[in-house]
DNA sequence: GCCTTTTGTGACATGTATGTGACGATCACT
DNA sequence: AGTGATCGTCACATACATGTCACAAAAGGC
């Protein structure tokens, strides 16, 4: 299953990168970019999913470059997401015509960025956005396989990515060995009841990040359980 | 079922009241104050699932009181929320890039506001609390495998977790040495009858908090009783 | 007050549960 | 066949809980 790729361009460092930070937690591969020309290069050679486009860019300008994208036939189809400042509404309305497919006015919260994103996502590749659990700073995208913890993707085996999944959708609960062999591996596997122990250090070493605490809890002769920590 | 807890912070003292009103209404436990240094000391205290941060507030300021909140690696996760005056859209740019969830402009209706809080909350927390039971100060959560006295989380052994549980389902009876080891350790075990005065002992060190009084009641040549405080 | 019975408490050896690294087996893919 | 990833299991180390004892303290009964 390919990730989505969404290419950012915008000038202001501080909301790209904040941007960018949001929607790798959201599961996005972002390319991102300040430059009008080199967001045309871009395009071109990565391929992107999705357009975001400021308005007020450096460079070729950000009418200009949804023109081109849309001239070009390997870009032309690609969605793309209008950032505009507030009462430019002129700007706005010539971009819909040049062809954006939506358009956002600043100050906008990056929920609802994210929001109308994973719209136009649906609309276009509808195996794509998944329905995501969050617990703590954990987010789990089962339908496009991937774990984020604070926006870093993790590598996670396929047995922990079940475990892990079965514990977001139950969480703070605490399940014995058994009851954890019986969901993850089903019912009528005949595993070692230790073997779950491996599995959840496995785990808990896929998840762990640099300043983070273990949402993993222990609970002696009983089982373990995953803390909204 | 546990009460989320919201954290409001905004020094209009009208608003304040209407809006602490409308989210007990709705089921939330509501912490106010109007001063930011105070909402940094109850943001780290009573721990809220959520912060209603308005950006004008006294002392420190509103995006000084994001900034710390996210630098603390208590809080960091806790979901924001601002309240802004309308018009102010670089103070706006400026909380999202440090880290607030979504804002909503000055005026904007109660209901708006607990839409969205509504919907954060459900997001954040699928389902946490568990069946519990509660006895004077004293919660325990059985799924989950917590027990809780003023809200403190408790630790105790596999053995005195089952006794207090044992207890808390019969509030305020006696039971003696033999019942006890019949209930908690099972029909046939072949334990000392003074081994459950040990664990009893356990017990009481174990839900002992300051200013609070031992809830578990001798009855001399009967047994042991829990008393709700 | 004095004696007897009952309970509180600290320490300890023992047993049990869990953490962890390594290893061979298996499977998918090339 | 070869490669790499993942899996289940084991052996060992470690941490923790347990049951028992000996003695101290308290509570009744007289």
């Amino acid at each position: 299953m390919k990730q989505p790729r969404l290419l950012l361009v915008e000038d202001d460092p501080a909301l790209a990168e904040l941007l960018e930070f949001r929607f790798q937690a959201e599961g996005y591969t972002v390319l991102s970019t300040p430059d009008g020309d080199e967001a045309l290069l871009l395009a071109a050679e990565e391929a992107p999913d999705l357009v975001l486009l400021d308005w007020m860019i450096e460079g070729t300008s950000g009418i200009e470059v949804c023109r081109r994208l849309r001239r070009d036939k390997a870009t032309a189809h690609v969605p793309i997401i209008m950032l505009t400042a507030r009462g430019a509404e002129d700007d706005m309305i010539r971009g819909l015509e040049t062809g954006a497919d939506d358009y956002i006015t600043k100050p906008f919260s990056p929920r609802e960025l994210i929001a109308r994103v994973s719209a136009i996502m649906r609309r276009i590749r509808p195996a794509l956005a998944g329905e995501q659990i969050t617990v703590g700073d954990l987010t789990l995208d089962a339908t496009a396989h991937k774990v984020t913890r604070k926006g870093q993707i993790l590598a996670l085996g396929p047995t922990e990515f079940r475990l892990l999944k079965f514990f977001m959708e139950h969480p703070g609960r605490v399940f014995s060995r058994g009851q954890l062999l019986d969901a993850v591996w089903g019912t009528d596997s005949d595993i070692e009841l230790r073997t779950v122990d491996v599995h959840i250090r496995r785990l808990r070493k896929g998840i762990e990040l640099e300043g983070t605490l273990d949402p993993v809890r222990t609970v002696r002769s009983a089982g373990y359980a995953l803390e909204a920590v």
